[in-house]
DNA sequence: ACGGCTCTTGACGTTGACGTCAACGTAAAG
DNA sequence: CTTTACGTTGACGTCAACGTCAAGAGCCGT
């Protein structure tokens, strides 16, 4: 995976992004890579910040949001009353992320229901078809849909 | 809150979106209320379709993935060729959302992990200050796990 | 018939997140 | 030293997902 420092088209490459992106990136203030005269050196730090942004984005934020949160990651300690208004902000984040999991329990309960009607479904076509029965096509286990329901929520 | 058929207005409101987003969305094929004349009426299955659509932005999905993802739910049997290609969709938006669940539950644990340092140090601060202790502030609990301290990423 | 309201269809503007292209520096390889 | 690959900064293009007019149709109560 080469050696740290790392070029702007090593990290490109090793996060699946274009340099395009990672300079856009810069800009935004996403991450600040070193310069070396016009440079830039990707650090470990550098990296991680990229992992959160790009996890960020897979979950849908924009990246003005994605900016703020990761800028809370390593936000010095401050006075009380920064500390209070980050510790806000977290359980904002956190309401919005607890949101969007019960959006996509709620999905995923919902394809399974609609893929247990087309293996239905499928098996009839298929048996009136006189196949033989085959193996379920995709070895799919039927998984515990809820864990404990250990946090019912209902907003 | 009115009374089938439901006009523009009333459904936008209702959803919390312009009429724009409601007419662009017919555009796109998400909705396609019922006509009289030039008016739209909104039937109840149109309000399920957008609560689904509105669901899957909220997902950060875009609107021709969800258009995707609603049509599979209304599609009909079909033939089997049509049924198996059915499955693999829904089983290709399950893994998608099945990543993006560790994705947040990651995050909502590193955020746990941020609040948890927030609170030291502001107890801290307080301490110093000679604040008495004060209740949590927010019945928080813990949620296990630590992360690896490592670049986790996984593309 | 008139003003006022809601609803309609264009058509163009905007914002975010890049892609694309041009023109140029720089560092290692032959 | 020249080539070649990689890097840099603008500047402009693009696409999705709407916002924002503009201009009119349809109906309502007075």
């Amino acid at each position: 995976m080469a050696t740290p420092p790392w070029s702007i088209a090593e990290v490109a490459e090793d996060f699946g992004v274009t340099h395009r992106t990672v300079r856009y990136y810069e800009d935004q203030g996403l991450v600040s890579p070193e310069r070396r005269g016009t440079q830039r050196l990707f650090h470990p730090r550098d990296r991680v910040r990229l992992s959160l942004v790009l996890r960020g984005k897979r979950l849908g934020f924009a990246l003005e949001e994605i900016r703020r949160i990761v800028d809370m990651y390593d936000e010095q300690p401050g006075e009380a009353g920064q500390l209070r208004y980050l510790i806000d902000q977290i359980d904002q984040r956190r309401a919005d992320l607890e949101q969007r999991r019960a959006d996509i329990d709620q999905t995923l309960a919902e394809l399974d229901d609609v893929e247990t009607r087309c293996r239905r479904d499928l098996a009839v076509l298929t048996e009136a078809g006189d196949q033989p029965p085959a193996t379920l096509a995709n070895g799919r286990r039927r998984r515990g849909r809820r864990p404990p329901p250990e946090e019912t929520q209902g907003a």
